[in-house]
DNA sequence: AGATTAGTAAAGCATTTACTTGACTGTCCT
DNA sequence: AGGACAGTCAAGTAAATGCTTTACTAATCT
């Protein structure tokens, strides 16, 4: 948990580029070649090449080239370091508003109707 | 879920940049005014405004203006969105890995030493 | 009334980003 | 051997980003 923050940062960074998150989106369904992850996308084949350069600094792709084709596939360890920060703030959102509301009938039944 | 792509966008916008992930951090423990926000940034005040300009544009602060203080507070629904997609990727791709594992299994019942 | 406080708006600036194109390197197919 | 294929590297560019400073407004305190 020490150097988490620099994982979160990294993936949230990669993950806020639209074409990035599509092409996460396309892993998560099953590795891929870049050849492939470029067929959909309207960018060159360069570009693709360094959108996944990024995805593989954030941890949220991993790839092994064999031959000449360079096959990719999702990590979905950065991918969970991403959720559980966005559930852990949620949950402690959440868990502030029923303290809050505990209080409020708490405060209700042995002091009612003031104002 | 039609609109829905516009509202990832955004919210993964804010979220990649770690000055705003540290605010919606604080607004987790509870609502603050700007600056209260600003307190703990080693940046001025008018770049705080900046940044939740941002983090509302995005839908995952609210803000509401009561004298000369402003309010923020989380709006927990697009982080909620945030959390979900990250979790469809991730189980897309478990899914995948256990249908696999079941072929797997299967064709080794059937087919046993097979190279 | 006058001074401080909280926030806003606008303009400017350095850096980063998401591309492009072009040249190049290996690998595979006939 | 020769050509197509998959990817890589480098340099360049236009736009976006994250700040700053200055000037301002409106609310609150003394």
């Amino acid at each position: 948990m020490v150097n988490n923050a620099a994982v979160l940062d990294r993936a949230f960074h990669a993950l806020a580029d639209p074409t990035r998150r599509s092409i996460v989106d396309r892993l998560s369904r099953g590795p891929a070649s870049v050849k492939e992850l470029a067929e959909p996308l309207p960018m060159s084949l360069a570009a693709v090449v360094q959108h996944v350069q990024a995805l593989e600094g954030s941890g949220l792709v991993s790839s092994e080239k064999v031959g000449r084709v360079r096959t990719c596939r999702l990590e979905p360890s950065a991918l969970a370091a991403v959720e559980r920060w966005a559930a852990d703030c949620r949950t402690t959102w959440q868990a502030r508003l029923d303290r809050l509301g505990d209080h409020l009938a708490e405060s209700a039944k042995t002091n009612p109707k003031k104002k």
